[in-house]
DNA sequence: CTGTCGTACTATGTCTGTCGTAGTAAATAT
DNA sequence: ATATTTACTACGACAGACATAGTACGACAG
């Protein structure tokens, strides 16, 4: 069976992850939990990637983090909001995966 | 308008490639105005780009080479040809491609 | 009460693919 | 005669992904 290199994904990680907070702040464990599940265990984002696509995209202005404990427990997190310009960013990459995909198919065969 | 970035198309670089190989084999120069071409000027891949793939792939057992005079100058070019192992390798991309996009399209908006 | 597992990270160094820059050289167009 | 197109090669820089390792706290089993 057919896997996806992080090679193939790698453009789509940062897009991945913001879409997961578009609606409401989320934090890495949470996040990548998200990404298994949604992609039904097809990509599974490793850890070092994750957190440091956080400190990039916060580095860049498209999240902002936050120190929350969590709910039950005293344990803290560490949260990370979308911004504006987030969001931005975001609409941008869904917009450019519409264009890739059409020229990439071109390339594909049994399509 | 928005453009394709590297880091989107990264992970099909070689794949084009061999696409474009598949029938017959091809050149350098010729590959990179196909891509053009093929993309509707939406893509557009750098030489040594190209060129290290091309070297990456040769090393990979994906593709020879061979050197060949054009048809009606005496100039010499490097012509590629795709090894049974390239189809291979190609045919399993297209079946990753697949994959990828029934993923991504999961963290796209508007879709 | 001890050790393992799950949670939630940080630090550091390596590797690969892309890219910027530069240079070579022959053929073709102006 | 000169500029542009064709057809590359060499080299170094850089960014993102990754392997590996380590920290620390809570829950839960034996």
């Amino acid at each position: 069976m057919t896997e996806i290199s992080s090679d193939v994904i790698r453009g789509y990680n940062d897009t991945m992850i913001l879409f997961l907070i578009l609606e409401a702040p989320s934090y890495g464990y949470e996040i990548s939990k998200q990404i298994k599940n949604l992609s039904e265990n097809k990509y599974v984002i490793k850890e070092t990637t994750l957190y440091s696509a956080f400190s990039r995209m916060e580095k860049n202005g498209y999240v902002e983090s936050f120190s929350q404990e969590a709910e039950n427990s005293g344990k803290k997190r560490t949260y990370y909001r979308i911004t504006d310009s987030g969001k931005n960013y975001y609409k941008e990459k869904c917009e450019e995966w519409a264009l890739t995909k059409e020229v990439v198919e071109r390339f594909i065969k049994g399509h």
